[in-house]
DNA sequence: CCCTGATTCGC
DNA sequence: GCGAATCAGG
């Protein structure tokens, strides 16, 4: 892939917004991190401050901002599928409780409370970061948590809760 | 191990 | 000019 005068543009732009090097290649397409720092340079394109790692400034969320939901609203609308298999007699007959997060009339696990997000598009997604997405598919800041996700699970341990609820047990608690 | 940017150097 | 390999670091 060459640079042309339009991903030259956006990866000035994204590296002036503070992405990394990995994260800006990655949407860009076809280059690697290397690449695309290798590049910075060429364009002597101001370094990161200090040569700190990761650890920077990385999401700057100001102050206010509840995290809340985010997918509260389109989620109710596909919550709990009930799947009822009347096969012969009595024998099987279960519910499955779909990826469901908050479902209509629930009170359960309100407080599980996620904390920052990573903001991860979906080609940054990989086998270690949370899965769970955030926002509108269709607007422009759709994401994905992105934080560590443990090793095998798609989610990260916030997550993980909210869509791995024991159903037996919540129908007990209820 | 994950990740970060910085530099080098053959192409 | 390009970027993989490598280095240095959190």
């Amino acid at each position: 892939m060459n640079w042309t005068d339009e991903r030259v543009e956006k990866l000035t732009k994204l590296w002036a917004d503070g992405l990394s090097a990995s994260q800006i290649a990655a949407q860009l397409g076809g280059v690697s991190r290397n690449a695309v720092i290798g590049k910075v340079h060429r364009l002597n394109l101001p370094g990161r401050a200090k040569s700190g790692g990761q650890s920077s400034v990385r999401t700057k969320r100001t102050t206010a901002a509840p995290r809340a939901p985010a997918y509260a609203g389109r989620n109710a609308a596909q919550t709990t599928r009930t799947v009822s298999r009347s096969s012969g007699g009595a024998a099987l007959k279960q519910d499955v409780e779909a990826v469901a997060v908050e479902d209509l009339d629930t009170r359960p696990m309100e407080d599980v409370v996620v904390p920052i997000s990573r903001r991860l598009t979906l080609v940054e997604l990989s086998e270690r970061t949370c899965k769970w997405p955030i926002g509108d598919p269709l607007l422009e800041d759709f994401h994905f948590c992105g934080n560590d996700s443990g090793d095998a699970s798609p989610y990260c341990s916030y997550h993980a809760k909210l869509a791995f609820q024991p159903s037996s047990e919540r129908r007990r608690a209820r």
